[in-house]
DNA sequence: AGCACGCCGACT
DNA sequence: GTCGGCGTGCTC
């Protein structure tokens, strides 16, 4: 009877949950001479074909006529922590058990076997006929070291064929590489940091929780350059040293040389890299590493979260205010919170590593959820810059110009002394309305309500919600007068003429995502721009987050009020972070630097708070214009986005929500302005905001109202946006 | 995820 | 008249 729960022997049965968009186990028979546990990686027949799936539970089955479960594959079975995590999220997601199953299993083994890479050595004389491609080849590979043919042709820029040649006159020798190591063990002693008081202080204390190997959550605050990362390698070290594995999510545009080299530089190796550009058998590989628990440091996006890590002792999460932890399309789940789900299951502690930490987490950490660390002071004794308001009030640009009295003087004062000055307008294109003089006529996407944004150097008129592109007419299309059409307010494009005109001295660049050429150029840009090469950058969030550069002494934000007063509940807060974060580039280098911050608006909390330099004041003064504004406060949100087929079904569920009899108090419907992924694919998104007493379990409560609710044509998707612990 | 069923537009 | 578009539903 005992022996029920834990195997299924032939003649019984087992639940097996199979990683598709299936919400339950399904039932099969376990066949004479198989036992069956729960974990176990199984193929079983679903309708006309075999799938695998994953035993879930013992013997529930329900009678009657069940199919036979066929095989059990040769893999170790699905933790049950990570089984336990699968649950957990598929319970908190609102999504199907199948799909976050999805997430976490791994594809069974391919058994064919592993063609050794084939490598090239110097190890004969000069070819008979000598030619300058050749004469490439040959200094590339000098050294005698083994060199994977692609990276020899790509080295020596000559094609494959070059390299046959020379294998075929004997210069070469071929032979199979060795496998890439993926798991060469961390040394925690490799280079061990010179940290100040205050960051050795905060290093202990971490490391101390990683030695305590329980589960608890740290926020590490620190500005830039406070040495965050420097920090919680001490961590992860500690981990090394416990021979317990680490794992570090990033979000993925984080996962960066930078990065890596920083690793590599304190640990002696690389960490193993997870990420969605990991494929076919280099991933097979970390995962066997990983759940071997060989690989011991695991850097990793989002998706990292799901590995069988065979005994995880520290997750961290870096830059964990970031949006690119939210996994919007398929099981939408937020990686940050489900890192905070996994620690608790594993037992394992958390850090939670920002600049700018979200107001979510900032609530946790007032709570007494989390332990609140703070790196204060920049690294090497830098100051943080002065930050300086400009009331455009009174120090107005003239009609057509953007750049403040004050701020031209400060550019100029920086010209003379050849040091680099930023000036941040968040806004891509050339002007972001276009009307037209003779009828008022406005340019608006046909799919959406935004404005289409005017690119000048694209000779276009782009919707940034929805990515629809049309020509820029020369004439009205509603009043037909030629030449009528006139560009309002600024983009970064249209800034860019003005620092022309002002600054014909000037070398100067705008950079932005449109950037002409692609990443590998503005890559490419970026660095000019830390060598010194430019004087005047203009730029977009691009260039708050990142690259360094030394030399940029002086940060001028044209508009700070932008971005204030969209209606997203989120707005003031991305704001904050967005000008915490770009004030921030200003005095990295030798020199300190300073910012000037134009507005309309010099009492904004989002503003003062940022003057102050204390993030605090800025968290207090949310949560009371929030209250104030009798939004739902902080710690006590939900999203939710319902989807359909249009724009107004989505908005009727949405309202059919809102109007259920016993539905959470405070229901919100927003616009769909977060959502432009979901409007780019043809699918219409609103977001709720659904405020909860503390005693509405919210999952369990949206749950049934799926079930029961007004059956709608599209699908309803529940993303959870705040509160990620109230029901850990 | 696949695969079947089912209801409206341009074609041998 | 049908071929086929993909929306919806089902798989123990």
């Amino acid at each position: 009877m005992s022996d029920e729960q834990t195997s299924g022997e032939g003649g019984g049965t087992v639940d097996v949950l199979i990683p598709l968009g299936l919400d339950q186990a399904y039932s099969y028979a376990v066949p004479p001479g198989l036992s069956l546990k729960v974990g176990d990686v199984v193929q079983v027949p679903l309708g006309p074909r075999e799938t695998v799936g994953v035993v879930w539970e013992i013997g529930s089955g329900r009678g009657g006529n069940l199919k036979r479960v066929s095989g059990l594959y040769d893999m170790p079975p699905l933790d049950p922590a990570l089984m336990k995590l699968v649950d957990w999220v598929a319970w908190y997601t609102l999504a199907a058990k199948g799909s976050v199953l999805a997430l976490a299993l791994r594809r069974p083994p391919d058994d064919t076997p592993e063609r050794p890479k084939l490598g090239v050595r110097l190890a004969g004389a000069p070819p008979a006929r000598m030619t300058p491609a050749r004469a490439r080849a040959i200094t590339a590979a000098e050294g005698g070291l083994l060199i994977a043919k692609s990276a020899l042709a790509e080295a020596a820029s000559v094609s494959a064929a070059v390299i046959d040649s020379l294998v075929d006159a004997g210069t070469f020798s071929i032979e199979p590489m060795p496998r890439e190591q993926i798991a060469t063990a961390p040394d925690p002693d490799y280079a061990k940091p010179e940290l100040s008081e205050g960051q050795a202080e905060v290093a202990a204390a971490l490391a101390a929780s990683v030695k305590a190997a329980a589960y608890n959550v740290t926020l590490l605050e620190g500005v830039t350059g406070s040495g965050k990362t420097e920090v919680y390698f001490e961590a992860v070290a500690e981990a090394i040293r416990l021979g317990r594995q680490s794992l570090i999510l990033m979000p993925e545009i984080a996962l960066t040389a930078q990065f890596i080299d920083r690793f590599e530089a304190r640990f002696g190796v690389k960490p193993g890299l997870w990420h969605s550009a990991v494929t076919g058998r280099k991933r097979e590989r970390l995962q066997a590493a990983i759940a071997g628990g060989e690989a011991k440091v695991v850097a990793g996006a989002r998706s990292a979260l799901f590995l069988p890590y065979k005994d995880l002792g520290l997750i961290v999460v870096d830059e964990e205010h970031e949006a690119a932890y939210k996994q919007e399309d398929g099981v939408s789940y937020h990686a940050r919170d489900m890192a905070v789900v996994r620690g608790k299951i594993e037992s394992a502690p958390v850090i939670l590593a920002s600049a700018t930490p979200s107001l979510e987490t900032r609530v946790n950490a007032e709570r007494g959820r989390y332990t609140h660390l703070k790196l204060p002071e920049r690294f090497g004794g830098r100051e943080l810059p002065g930050l300086g308001l400009v009331d455009l009030r009174r120090d107005k640009p003239e009609r057509g110009r953007w750049i403040s009295g004050a701020l031209v003087k400060a550019i100029e004062t920086n010209l003379e002394a050849k040091e680099q000055s930023l000036l941040f307008l968040n806004r891509r294109g050339y002007a972001p309305l276009t009307l037209c003089r003779d009828c008022g006529h406005r340019f608006q996407c046909p799919n959406c309500t935004a404005w289409l944004v005017d690119h000048r150097f694209r000779r276009a008129l782009v919707c940034h919600h929805c990515g629809h592109v049309e020509r820029r007419p020369h004439e009205c299309p509603a009043c037909h007068t030629p030449e009528s059409l006139t560009a309002c307010g600024p983009g970064v494009e249209r800034l860019a003429e003005e620092v022309a005109t002002l600054f014909p001295q000037a070398r100067s660049i705008v950079l932005s995502s449109d950037f002409p050429g692609g990443t590998e150029r503005l890559k490419q840009e970026l660095m000019a721009v830390a060598q010194g090469e430019f004087d005047i950058v203009v730029g977009t969030q691009l260039v708050a987050k990142g690259h360094n550069f030394p030399g940029m002494t002086l940060v001028g934000v044209i508009d700070a009020d932008l971005g204030l007063t969209s209606g997203d509940p989120r707005a003031a807060e991305r704001t904050f972070q967005v000008l915490r974060q770009v004030t921030g580039r200003a005095g990295r280098g030798e020199k300190p630097g300073r910012a000037l911050l134009q507005t309309h608006d010099p009492s904004h909390p989002v503003l003062t708070a940022l003057i102050s330099g204390d993030p605090e004041r800025f968290y207090a003064a949310e949560t009371a214009a929030r209250e104030a504004a009798g939004l739902p406060p902080f710690g006590r949100l939900a999203a939710l986005i319902v989807s359909g087929n249009t724009q107004a079904e989505a908005e009727s569920h949405a309202r059919a929500l809102a109007r259920s009899a016993d539905a959470p108090a405070g229901v919100m419907v927003l616009g769909p302005a977060e959502a432009p992924l979901a409007v780019l694919r043809g699918r219409h998104r609103m977001r709720l905001i659904v405020k909860t007493a503390r005693e509405v379990n919210l999952q369990d409560y949206l749950r049934s109202w799926l079930k029961r609710g007004p059956k709608p044509k599209g699908s309803v998707r529940v993303q959870v946006d705040v509160d990620p612990q109230s029901f850990l």
